[in-house]
Parts: C-alpha cells; sequence; structure tokens
DNA sequence: AACGCGGGGCG
DNA sequence: CGCCCAGCGTT
C-alpha cells in the first residue's frame, strides 16, 4: 500500500540523510541537544556547535554541573540565546526533579524549559520508541502542500488542523524513520524557494503540486499593513537651486536636509510665502511611494517656480545648487525625486 | 531588505 | 488566547 508514511519510509531509505552526527544515538541528552540546535538554526551551521558542545559536555550531568557562562560560550555564534539558558536549565530540572534519568512521557519532556509539543515529541519518537506527531516548520510546509492546506499555518485554526493531520498519518510502526523522513523532505525536496517536485515520493498526490500552488503554499505570515500617511512637498525652484529646510531632530529624517512640508490644510502659494517665497505657477508632479519599516508613505512634490525674499535662506532653510546636491545630507526618496527632476528642468 | 524559524512571556 | 520577540542565515 502506499500510504503517505509508507511513501515517505520507502524514500527515507534512499534519499534521506542517514549521516547527521544526532542519527547515530538515541541518548535523549544528545537528540534535545541537537532538537534545540536545530529549531532555529540549520543543520550545516548546527554541526560543528554540536560536535563542540558534546566534546566539551558529554553527558547530561556534565551540562548541568557546567556554569551557565560556558553553556553561552559554547552557544555564542548560534542565537536565539535563550535556548541555552533553557538548555542549561532544563539539565538541572532533570538531575533535581528526574534524579538525573531524561523523563520518558511526551508531556514530561514538554514541561522542560525550552522544549515545546513538536520538540518534545520527537525526542520521544527518536529514544523512547513513542508515536505521537511532530509539527515543524518542515513538515508544516510538506502538510500545506501535499494537502493544499490554505492559511498561514501559525494561525491557530490551521495549526489545530495541522497536529490533526499530522497524527492521523503517523505510521503504526518506525515512527522515528517516519518523522526523519518528514523533515528531510522539508528540508532537501520541499524547500520554500523552488521545491523540487520531480523528484518527491508525494508528487502524484500533493494538491499544491496539481494545482499549480506550490509557490503559494504554506501561505506567509500575514504582515499588518502598514499605516499609510501622505504629505505634500514643495519644490520650489529659483532657477536651477532648490529649497530645502531642515528636518526636525526628532522624528523622520531627523537632521537631514529635505524638501519643505506643506502642511495639512494650508494653501501652497500662501505657505512657500511664509517661507520667503513669492509664486505664480503651482505644478503637481507625479506622486511616489516610499515605504518605512512601520508605514507607507505617500509623496506629493509641487513644483513652483519661486522668487525668493532674503528670509528663503533662513531658519535650517537653503538654497541647494544642483552640484551640491551629491555631498547634501537627503533622505534617499528626496534625494531620487531631486535627481528626476533636475533632468526635466 | 525581508522572511522564517519553536518556544516563552506578556497582556 | 493571540501577539510579539529573539539573532542568524537564506533569498
Amino acid at each position: 500500500m502506499n500510504s503517505f508514511s509508507s511513501l515517505l519510509i520507502r524514500w527515507q531509505k534512499t534519499h534521506g540523510r542517514h549521516d547527521l552526527p544526532w542519527q547515530d544515538t538515541t541518548d535523549p541528552y544528545r537528540v534535545w541537544l541537537s532538537e534545540i540546535m536545530l529549531q532555529q538554526t540549520q543543520v550545516a551551521t548546527v554541526i560543528p556547535y554540536y560536535r563542540r558542545f558534546l566534546a566539551r559536555l558529554p553527558t547530561l550531568a556534565d551540562l548541568a554541573a557546567a556554569p551557565v557562562e560556558e553553556v553561552m560560550a559554547l552557544w555564542s555564534g548560534l542565537g536565539y540565546y535563550a535556548r541555552a539558558r533553557n538548555l542549561h536549565a532544563g539539565a538541572r530540572a532533570v538531575m533535581a526533579q528526574h534524579g538525573g534519568e531524561f523523563p520518558r512521557e511526551p508531556a514530561a519532556i514538554a514541561a522542560l524549559p525550552g522544549i515545546g509539543r513538536s520538540t518534545a515529541n520527537a525526542i520521544a519518537d527518536f529514544c523512547f520508541a513513542a508515536r505521537v506527531p511532530i509539527l515543524d516548520g518542515n513538515v508544516k510546509r510538506v502538510l500545506c502542500r501535499c494537502f493544499g492546506i490554505e492559511g498561514f499555518p501559525g494561525a491557530p485554526a490551521v495549526e489545530r488542523r495541522l497536529w490533526q493531520l499530522a497524527a492521523e498519518l503517523l505510521p503504526r510502526q518506525r515512527v522515528g524513520v517516519y518523522i526523519q523522513a518528514q523533515m528531510d523532505l522539508g528540508a532537501t525536496l520541499c524547500v520554500r524557494g523552488q521545491p523540487r517536485c520531480g523528484e518527491c515520493p508525494l508528487a502524484d498526490r500533493c494538491v499544491a503540486l496539481r494545482c499549480g500552488r506550490s509557490a503559494e503554499l504554506p501561505q506567509a505570515k500575514p504582515r499588518r499593513a502598514l499605516p499609510q500617511r501622505e504629505t505634500t512637498l514643495l519644490v520650489l525652484r529659483n532657477g536651477h537651486d532648490i529649497l530645502l529646510e531642515a528636518r526636525p531632530p526628532q522624528g523622520i529624517w531627523g537632521g537631514l536636509l529635505s524638501l519643505p512640508e506643506l502642511p495639512a490644510g494650508a494653501d501652497a502659494q500662501m505657505h512657500a510665502a511664509t517661507l520667503g517665497c513669492r509664486v505664480q505657477d503651482v505644478q503637481e508632479l507625479p506622486p511616489f511611494v516610499h515605504t518605512f519599516t512601520h508605514f507607507r508613505l505617500t509623496l506629493r512634490p509641487l513644483l513652483m517656480a519661486a522668487q525668493p525674499l532674503p528670509q528663503a535662506a533662513e531658519a535650517g532653510r537653503r538654497w541647494l545648487a544642483p552640484a551640491a546636491m551629491k555631498a547634501a545630507p537627503l533622505p534617499a526618496p528626496i534625494r531620487k525625486l531631486l535627481k528626476t527632476l533636475s533632468g526635466s528642468l
């Protein structure tokens, strides 16, 4: 029979990864260490850290006895340092609460710091021949594609469905090989960017492949829509010179030079007058969008030929000649606008 | 430059 | 419960 799990187990034999340094053991300490390192870090990066860590702290008792500074030093460069602190605290908890024997029950494993449901289940499967599902990023991707599951897999409703599905798909036997196969498939073929569906053992049943939706599944985390703001900028032109003003030190573009901003609701000609410019014609230039980390700004430039009065070049304002543009402290979008403009003036 | 990663901590 | 964070590697 060609069940989901049997296809994966068969594929794992010939195409899965078998030489990873934590695959030659059922020592829960080693498997635990590998799982924690692999939580946010890719295999290739993890391997040297894993070897060095075990060479220095070969057993759980060694880890528990080590000062936390040494553990942090062994972790240094891997990132997410809470993982190391939790690992250390977890080793001490196993010594103190379990008499030094790593707990066998998934729930007891998951009670250790830094270990959630998926990691606990993986340890139980690999080390204690349990039969419980895992759901890491690789498995989520494989399931979302193969079963055509819509929605962001981190969303609670989708996640519940994925856990349910993962449990239903578990084989009766060889669960360890099976979950390794899921992870290997997700890491080597069913990758995010360019999945190699031609080599996939699930290709003939994959909903995403059949529907041509492999690129859309799993759906990306919905990014909160950036707040939209807009502002009108005055491009006051005296010959080839443009009037710029210093931005207030706080806030956006703090301390840089920029085009004068037209306050909301203000009249362009009136405001130009307060800046020391007499203007006749007002020409709307095409608006353009600039995206910041936390909002999206639409900039609407108004081009005006200005006859300057002396106070134009006061209060942080100055006329910028085209030659001085390169060295001026301008925000990128303003520089771009002026550059575009200098061609057409 | 943006995205993804598993779990913990917070409101 | 849902939301955000951590730090690095990949795209």
